[in-house]
DNA sequence: AGTTTTATCCAACATGTTTAATTTATCAGA
DNA sequence: TCTGATAAATTAAACATGTTGGATAAAACT
């Protein structure tokens, strides 16, 4: 057994309660007293338990955080870590601990959370995805659990804090700078639909051409979380119509790479014969062959908002719920280029 | 208050520690007193509070991981969300938490596993790295506290128990594959000398050269954990020597793409005037340009293997140290290619 | 001496687990 | 069928380690 406050309320002479007022550094205790119990502390290399104290605090000082399943794409994005950091990083200032789901099936993660959650092992929850029907977020909020989602929730935004980018805005800016550089014809390549961003990003695709007066066509649109497999039919098939694309926004980096290599073993070179604009500006992009023009989400930021956030509502009673909105910016690199010559020459198709 | 095992018990009819050991499924209650509790506790909605599990238990069901600080490169390398995925795995399998360490300096890691440690926030302890010089091994050792590490320690290799790749022979083996394809000037680029990896891999690749009687070239060694920045600068260097390597053993794939990058803005191709093999066979080595040769490590076995190692540490008192080597294999792709012409004429300078 | 103020302590509580004690049931033998 | 011995089932109490409201004692002030 380690040593306990008992121990040093023994050592120093004092009852245990004291001892525990002197740790919390509670004024009742005479600055006499304090020294006595540190120097007896100190003697005896006391650390108190977090256990005991998280039990009788009601509170862990640890944050939950859930992951989509690890079967997905998402695990192996660099997304991942980067907004890790920023979850961190937020947690770290204020002394509270993360604590992530495992869980290999949807089943497997719910069946964490409510572990998680009703085993008090947690006092907040963070989900790190939104998709259009969630389990656990619908569990957190019957429980009313105290939770922030990182992206945009789908239903009932006003009820849920959560943190994202302006995705629709940021997808419709980021098209209509194709849009500006000549590009009339552009595809969308997008991941799963199951979640808020992609929806939210091909809204706003689809808005700027709307607004650009350029009738949407269903061909140009792909969908599937694909890297490799599958992604070479996709773009094959996407540019062997009558009327190819000339540009395209992919809705991820990893994803944009994929296309990019999918490209190149096609011999179709980028930007030459098509611009590619892709999302998350991830380390790589400006890695990549040729750097990938992309919009930058500030990935590292909407962890830190996140767990700030989450932790504000854990400290306040009654905060209210909140909306914060992360700043995006395109960095222009060198996949996008202006489409002034005519499509036909310019494709080999 | 939530719904304790003395509201079970209550309804139930029962002592609360007929409950507990209920729950236990202890042989020692009658099956007829089991279904009536268990009725009871469906009943409440009843679930166990951990927090006080683990204090009556004095054990959390919690894994505590130990990251390099934020700073590092490492945070952005796909081998950390690949590992982390193993490690959830094999924790999972056996209800096990992860908790990972936050703190950007390392002091700040330090404190953080200080608390984990002795704030009994955890029952043991991964390290994702092994340095040559670590405070944190240092002070779980001289604790005695249950820890795996995730790579080769620098010292006492035989009392820890760790689980690696044998990189000193893959290292080997990789430069061996170069000189078998007719390079005789091959360089090294690795990372941060602080790390046993680095250590283990250029030794293997210095091994290989002394072997195949090719003296070492110092000024064909390269370590920075550059990416971009500087890394150009050191690219160039090493091919202005009067002697330019022809091939390239990069210590990492994310490095690699650095290299890559850099070569081709310096209209130098790969693999013909240079070859390229690196480690680590990430998701994206397959998605560069060209797809990078590299030596699959099993990223995700080594987590796994990780977390199962530390759990059966946990649960049995007089575990053995173990040494858990997991295989590498090396991927051919497109960056390498033999090297039979002669190389004055091969290379651009 | 009586009243405040200040410092410290006691005991209850947060929620389970587990040892040892007690109660209840079962069976052999009278 | 009843007694006592034994086995089986259940319970009470102690424990794991802190926190905290109210009680108490000591000191300080009228």
């Amino acid at each position: 057994m380690a040593i306990t406050i008992k121990d040093v309320a023994k050592l120093a002479d004092v009852a245990p309660s004291t001892v525990s007022r002197v740790i919390a550094n509670n004024p009742r205790i005479s600055d006499k007293t304090k020294e006595k119990v540190k120097a007896a502390m100190d003697e005896l290399g006391y650390h108190p338990n977090f256990i005991a104290r998280s039990l009788a605090n009601q509170s862990t000082r640890v944050i939950g955080l859930v992951l989509p399943n690890s079967t997905d794409v998402f695990f192996q994005n660099p997304f991942f870590p980067t907004v890790l950091r920023g979850l961190s990083d937020g947690a770290n200032e204020r002394q509270y601990a993360l604590q992530i789901s495992t869980g290999k099936t949807d089943d497997e993660i719910f069946e964490g959370v409510v572990q998680m959650v009703q085993g008090r092992r947690v006092d907040g929850v963070i989900l790190l995805y939104s998709r259009t029907e969630d389990k656990v977020l619908n569990y957190l909020r019957e429980r009313k659990f105290p939770f922030v989602v990182i992206g945009k929730p789908f239903k009932d935004v006003d009820q849920i804090t959560y943190v994202d980018n302006d995705n629709y805005k940021a997808s419709k800016e980021a098209t209509n700078y194709l849009l500006s550089l000549g590009h009339k014809q552009i595809g969308f390549i997008g991941g799963d639909l199951n979640f808020v961003v992609t929806i939210e990003r091909i809204l706003g695709f689809e808005k700027a051409l709307r607004e650009a007066n350029i009738e949407s066509n269903d061909e140009y649109i792909i969908h599937s979380e694909f890297l490799r497999e599958g992604g070479q039919e996709a773009i094959s098939q996407l540019l062997n119509l009558k009327n190819p694309p000339t540009a395209l926004v992919v809705a991820d980096d990893l994803m944009a790479l994929g296309v990019l290599n999918t490209l190149t073993e096609m011999k179709i070179s980028v930007p030459e014969d098509i611009s590619i604009l892709s999302f998350n500006n991830v380390l790589f992009s400006e890695l990549s062959n040729p750097p990938l023009t992309s919009v930058d989400i500030n990935i590292f930021e909407l962890g830190y908002q996140a767990s700030r956030s989450l932790i504000r509502l854990l400290s306040n009673e009654n905060e209210p719920v909140r909306r914060i909105i992360v700043p995006h910016k395109l960095i222009k690199r060198v996949s996008c280029s202006s489409r002034i010559i005519d499509i036909k020459t310019a494709h080999p198709n």
